[in-house]
DNA sequence: TAACGATACGGAACCTTGTTCCGCTTAGCA
DNA sequence: TGCTAAGCGGAACAAGGTTCCGTATCGTTA
């Protein structure tokens, strides 16, 4: 059930190249930039893409592990370089929203495997809420934050303030930075 | 700023097959149907299709529009065919649910243009409320129904039981009926 | 009624995308 | 160094939307 390395070196190789290209065209284009344009910005050829995931969705689907695999690691990480731990919970969270903002257009691209979808949810969620708790309990224990909040609570929160970011006369980004400000001061007024 | 008839005759003609055939191949094989399948269905080549629809989605689209109007004339026709207004209540939640399986591949079908979705909506709002208010009042009036229901509600209710129709384990149609019937027993136990 | 111009029609051709296929290349090993 | 199977590139194919244009038809006018 573990991690079971492909066989040749430039197999592997090629593989996580696509999967940084894939990222890097998703941000630029779009989920549904094509397969063609990803293999370009790779600089392999399409068939390469293929042996590597049968179909266009299971390539989506792998970026996107990967960036929760990427926000999962980086939680403990941005705790052990910063002095305070609510500064590490707020540079953790404008991660989680560069994910979530291009997340959104998942749904969309995965039409048909709705299996795929609801599985990738799930994965999200297993590995980030615990990420997240982590971050807020040590700002709380820091004594940098009042609110109480629980971490799906303040994902949720935080992905619904993402819900149509692509609108141009939305700043989603403003919004999150509110919300996480909202915290350091309790809920009460003055 | 009124209904401003196309010139020829064979072109109204036209016209009202495809609304015809586009509905009939949405039902059989999803929104999703190929503009070669509605073209053909209709007896007619693509390009009258796009002389009469400038893309897809307009055609779909039109396609809805149509449907809702043909639901917001049945209200008053099924009360004036009926004794019971009740039935005919009934029978007009039936035409909705028709409508409804086949609209909620919409959102997915107009992807890019969601504006044309958020009118598409509000128009289907605006025009069914009423038609639903009507039935629901002659109903109450003639006593065949207890429950309290604001139009608005039901149809709410009643679109969101048809959440996921397509899942043959469900049967969306099953538990409208049992939603409707609810109606002519107040919401006391007993 | 015959002729004519505008209008509408059909469907082949085109473009973009996902996916498959297969001859060539190359890593890894003896 | 040579062998072989894993990998690779990209042309070719399939499917869908959209465009184009020669032909047919409508409706009017002489």
């Amino acid at each position: 059930m573990g991690e079971h390395k492909p066989k040749r070196a430039d197999a592997r190789r090629n593989e996580k190249a696509l999967l940084d290209a894939a990222a890097a065209v998703f941000v630029a284009s779009g989920v549904d930039a094509p397969v063609r344009d990803i293999a370009a910005k790779a600089g392999v050829g399409v068939g390469t893409i293929y042996r590597h995931f049968p179909t266009r969705a299971d390539l989506v689907i792998a970026v996107f592990r990967h960036q929760v695999d990427a926000c999962t690691e980086a939680g403990p990480a941005l705790l052990a370089a910063n002095d305070s731990p609510y500064a590490a919970l707020a540079q953790w969270i404008d991660l989680f929203v560069d994910f979530l903002v291009t997340k959104h257009g998942l749904a969309g691209a995965l039409q048909s495997d709705n299996a795929g979808f609801e599985s990738l949810h799930a994965y999200f969620l297993d590995r980030l809420v615990p990420v997240c708790a982590e971050l807020l309990d040590a700002a709380a224990a820091a004594g940098e934050i009042q609110a109480e909040v629980a971490p799906l609570d303040l994902m949720r929160g935080v992905g619904n303030l993402c819900i149509g970011a692509d609108d141009p006369r939305y700043d989603a980004r403003r919004m999150v930075k509110v919300l996480v400000a909202g915290l350091r001061c309790g809920t009460m007024d003055a």
